[in-house]
DNA sequence: GACCGAGCTTACAGCGCTGTAAAAAAACTG
DNA sequence: CAGTTTTTTTACAGCGCTGTAAGCTCGGTC
């Protein structure tokens, strides 16, 4: 069965081609005897528009591409769950684009080396700061997740750090936790967003008129699991006398459950952990992870309307939106009465 | 900036725009002195291909879909980072297309209502049985992932459910587990995924000289961990005296894991769990999960390449392959000397 | 009955690139 | 050096669709 084009049908149906292009498209203005006809002429000859064809001659692609660090990172996973439903519900589709948390994979999402793939691209960056998407963006609209500093050229979406770290804190301190840990700053991660978090975690420490002690500060080499169950464990054989631990991630938290469990530290009795990102990994960790969520819906569709604006001509200067965020409590860092009562 | 064309760079050059083409192109027959002008031509304007035209002309897209029902699954997000890694290596860009496991959502990524976009699929069904995708397939080439018996008209790769299954029941019954149960069943899944996984299951136990007690498979209405949870609840509610589970996929291990935990039974001491799939669920579950591990890498590779043969053509017969797979073995199932040890 | 305007339909020139076939240039040959 | 072969470059017709502007119909007006 050979290619059935616009034309063959304009031939069967006996009019011209920009008619059956006004049935495919319902176009209002076409007699219902020629939309009979033509569409009559669509269904015997099984025509399918070629979309190739019409994107060279709109020169909008209807595609858009979600550049993540990595598709398997459970926020990540479910991030990009939302924005393909949100993108979806607009008519985009979705291009994952995986970076790897590479540098030159994450030049490449911007510097684009070819045109007319995608209208525009929601980006997460890692090893960029904002000054550089700055500089090497080009001419396809961009808006970024996460928690780099605010850029000029491109719009933003993120939540309020350093409120939900200090949020974090105050809960644990409510719990009457006074040795609170921070996991992790990682080495070699520059979008700032660690570095947010663990302001606001020191802010919340200040806030209560706590000390602040350095050595709460632990260290991880990469975003696994391991690393972080590595860190914790040293923490512990340290005898810091943690009884508290806010996490930069569900990941990170994972494997600090891990590390208390295996060296017979019980959570949250003897310390208290709350995790960030709310996924599915903390929701059915052991203890159930209390977690720092980031509304991933409100994130999604804030996002694609932002960059749907700017597909559509707006071209005004960077624009910054907040989401909302909660604190979801499970047992890992219940409220007191819970402790209380264990 | 105004959009630089191939014509452009071809007047500037001085030279003709097929030499252009071929510079970009690096074909070889150009004269070292042409190259050089063009690509002088081509860094001061700036050019960049524009990919819609190239799709056109050449009328391939260098994209494939990826249809499955969930990218937050973490089976289905784990599967999808080795797609996409397959893929980039393979010079295609990957469209990921969630069906959420709905029947029409499913429908409309086989009988596209549009050409042109994507050189072919890599389809996960839920809702569709090989013989709607045989009859509903239209000329975009496909493979199949997944349980679902063999299709003719299009490519297929999975794991060996029934010997996966079995391999599971042994490493239980090695242990000296007695009451093994099932879970579970999902009402409406039409794919033949679980029934294979339950045959093996049923066939592990009838090798070993077993008794089969219906009892003993648990049923679910959906794919959820709650719904699991609830379906193990009620089983030890029903003193079947079960002391070993084997799961259809890590999500229902999950759900189980937290039902026999705060009904206070201990995995594995008391009952022994196999879960299904190897994903980050079970890596950090409490306690870490003993699964049924299907080769990702090698079923993507397998289904790229299959696809890739037909892309180039091959018109052959629905080709079928099988992949490997192993038994992670961790604590919620240990081997023997281990249980006896603890 | 000539004229008008609203509503429909059509012809056709692109959109930006590549494949083909043919021309031009270069490299050999005897 | 004319004749031949090989390599390099060119012109141009598509790929299949849509936007534009122009053309056609037809009921309504005066």
């Amino acid at each position: 069965m050979r290619k059935v084009r616009l034309a063959d049908v304009a031939a069967v149906a006996g009019v011209s081609m920009k008619t059956v292009s006004n049935v495919v498209h319902d176009y209002p203005h076409v007699t219902p005897e020629m939309r009979r006809k033509v569409q009559q002429a669509i269904d015997e000859l099984g025509y399918k528009p070629n979309l190739t064809a019409r994107r060279l001659a709109t020169g909008k692609t209807g595609m858009i591409a979600l550049a993540i660090p990595e598709i398997d990172h459970p926020y990540f996973s479910e991030l990009s769950r939302y924005i393909a439903e949100e993108a979806s519900a607009r008519g985009y589709r979705v291009l994952v684009e995986q970076t790897l948390s590479n540098p030159a994979a994450e030049r490449a999402v911007l510097n684009d080396r070819e045109a007319g793939v995608v209208d525009g691209v929601i980006f997460h960056p890692v090893s960029m700061n904002s000054m550089e998407v700055a500089r090497l963006k080009r001419d396809v609209p961009v808006v970024l997740l996460g928690e780099s500093t605010m850029p000029v050229t491109a719009d933003h979406v993120m939540i309020d750090n350093v409120v939900a770290a200090q949020e974090g804190v105050a809960h644990l301190l409510a719990q009457g936790r006074r040795r609170i840990a921070f996991l992790g700053v990682v080495e070699g991660d520059v979008t700032g967003s660690t570095d947010q978090r663990l302001l606001g975690y020191q802010q919340g420490l200040v806030d209560a008129r706590m000390p602040l002690d350095p050595r709460l500060i632990l260290s991880v080499t990469d975003f696994t699991p391991e690393e972080s169950a590595r860190a914790v464990r040293e923490a512990l054989e340290a005898g810091l006398g943690l009884d508290g631990l806010v996490c930069r991630d569900d990941r990170f938290a994972t494997g600090a459950l891990y590390a208390l469990r295996t060296a017979g530290v019980r959570v949250p009795e003897d310390v208290a952990v709350v995790g960030w990102d709310d996924t599915e990994l903390g929701r059915w960790a052991t203890p159930t992870l209390t977690s720092i969520a980031p509304d991933k819906r409100e994130l999604a569709a804030t996002a694609l309307q932002l960059l749907g604006e700017r597909i559509d001509g707006y071209q005004g200067i960077g624009r910054h939106r907040i989401v909302s965020h909660s604190l979801i409590v499970r047992e890992s860092a219940p409220v007191a009465a819970a402790v209380l009562s264990s």
